[in-house]
DNA sequence: TACACTATTGAAAATGATTTTCAATATCAA
DNA sequence: TTGATATTGAAAATCATTTTCAATAGTGTA
């Protein structure tokens, strides 16, 4: 139901709803995991077959830039995207099925404190990530 | 000084001592940011003009491999290595001058506890980073 | 609803990063 | 010193991403 959210900002943003971006949104917008372009364009076709894996670059850069998705970093690479976390939030993701979550509630100020106070930096933010095993991957 | 380490690691390991590697391993090691595989060849050509890029590719892999170096990732992008950490530490970066430094003492066990509760997931590991300015850049 | 403007498209080509292939060469244990 | 072979750099191949371009589709306006 989202994915008529992320229209309605593309949209608003001065960008034309196409079949081939609603496609790419329902794909992005509906996963639990983290999408490359290429498994975004694959899954995607199914709903468009005309789609251009080109296409799915370049929307797949424009709901970056308006912050709807988020590019995830792993071990095994950085090129999949999932749903925008909001405001302050992290990704918790499974080792096994790559299941992404995103969680809050982390408290750093004190680390960062002393390690401001340590080294002479000035902190201005920090990355912090979070992997497992989601529930239904440790029945296994 | 341990980028003569470096080079017993790699011998120990199976490896030749090359003239090539000697380049790269002296570069890579004594740098205090994190360099990229072209950043190591155009440094390391400065010792070892004949060189080539293919040959700091495989190097850094064998290097990354025997855990003396590490990617590191951030938004400008994740091709980069810097010599690695020991136990458990993480990174504290310049956003203005790249420059790295490792911290540790940072004590996440209340909140993967906490996590873990209310997600199910059971939590194996985590990535943490911290961005900001280092002394010297403050000072601009 | 029809139209005109122009943003968007997919295909193909270009670019950039990394990997593979290969024949020549350098390392090192014997 | 020498022979087996690991390593090398150049060139080609591969893979991911970006650019170019002419055709097409979306949108606001009449
Ligand atoms: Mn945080
Ligand atoms: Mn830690
Ligand atoms: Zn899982
Ligand atoms: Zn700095």
């Amino acid at each position: 139901m989202t994915a008529e959210l992320w229209l309605t900002q593309l949209h608003e943003n001065g960008y034309r709803l196409t079949d081939a971006r609603r496609a790419v949104v329902e794909i992005v917008e509906q996963s639990t995991r983290a999408l490359t372009p290429v498994e975004v364009y694959d899954l995607a076709r199914k709903k468009y077959r005309a789609l251009g894996l080109v296409t799915v670059y370049r929307t797949l850069e424009k709901l970056e830039e308006l912050h709807l998705i988020q590019r995830v970093h792993q071990p095994q690479g950085c090129q999949a995207f999932v749903s925008a976390g909001h405001g302050h939030q992290h990704l918790l993701l499974c080792q096994n099925c790559g299941r992404v979550e995103f969680f809050d509630g982390d408290d750093l100020d004190a680390l960062t404190r002393y390690i401001a106070q340590k080294t002479g930096y000035q902190i201005n933010e920090h990355w912090l990530q979070l992997f497992g095993l989601c529930m239904d991957c440790r029945k296994n």
